[in-house]
DNA sequence: AGCAGGTATTACACCGGTAAACGATTTGAC
DNA sequence: GTCAAATCGTTTACCGGTGTAATACCTGCT
């Protein structure tokens, strides 16, 4: 068993201040180093294609929810504010990867589509992704991979309902 | 056992796409969505004290190794670029945080280390930080985060093997 | 001296968030 | 019924933070 660079800086911190209870660094930093370096390595299939991570994001929540959304229900979807949003529709929509609509009844709403490009993009890039994913957790084993993702969940439970009332 | 967002997003994708292999997203969608969770509420005291994450640590990065540090060293040591550094340094010296001296051998380097402030600050954060932290862990009964934090610590020696060594 | 390699900083551009602005709709008082 | 005010959804304006790339500077070697 090899040791992580968390378990070293926990380690310099030891050393430092004996006193100190690291025991949420073992857990928070682990996964805030993990979000990190993936987010670097992961968007490869997606930067071969000309998109961000956030964009990809965008398109693939109109594309899983099978129907028109508004650009507030998109903002809420991938947890980022309307004006993000707003500027990733204009950059997509100059791509022609999704489409606006505005609502008959309420001409202040919008409804946001995927075009036929759009669609085919994601349905083409997704698979791609996943694969590129699946190849990164490759060092784990199912069993392995199981627990994680059960005990992720647990956590996420606990954020969702600690912090995701606080939000909006 | 309710579930979580990824959870419901993974249901979608099934309904949308049957023969899709959604298992990369049952982790990889939770470290991400837990990282962004964690960092918006996270940074609660640091915020109080007028720090950035990346702020602190930086400032964590000198205490804890317990010695002066180069720019260069701290990029590597924070995962940031240099020019990020500089910055943060800049702010830091601002508000005598820190302090740079240039190496007498070589004047291309500098050496960084906190004054009196800077490190009374981060000794007096940094408990503050790792109890909340602590708190919002507080779901997880103590095998559970063991038992996280291990496979966690599992799957950064596989990306760091694999991404960190591309890494630079 | 000149050149190759290394360190830090600066210049520039992008991306995201907050807050203000804008247009549209609903509510409520008269 | 109508006007004014509050509210809502979206967009725009602005600002701060980060990365890449160009720059300045230094060292050590030939």
């Amino acid at each position: 068993m090899t040791d992580d660079i968390v378990a070293s800086v926990v380690r310099q911190w030891q050393t430092v201040n004996p006193g100190l209870d690291t025991g949420p660094m073992e857990i928070i930093g682990r996964i805030n180093r993990c979000a990190a370096l993936l987010q670097q390595a992961e968007d490869a299939p997606l930067r071969s294609a000309g998109l961000t991570r956030a964009e990809f994001d965008l398109l693939g929540a109109v594309r899983r929810t099978d129907r028109e959304l508004t650009p507030g229900e998109l903002a809420r979807e991938t947890f980022s504010s309307g004006a993000a949003v707003t500027k990733r529709l204009r950059a997509l929509q100059d791509r022609a990867l999704v489409e606006r609509r505005g609502d008959d009844r309420d001409r202040r709403v919008a409804h946001v589509r995927l075009t036929d490009e759009g669609r085919a993009l994601v349905d083409r890039l997704l698979p791609e992704q996943l694969a590129y994913e699946r190849s990164v957790l490759a060092g784990l084993d199912q069993p392995g991979r199981d627990e994680l993702a059960s005990r992720l969940s647990e956590l996420l439970v606990q954020l969702e309902g600690r912090l995701g009332g606080a939000r909006r």
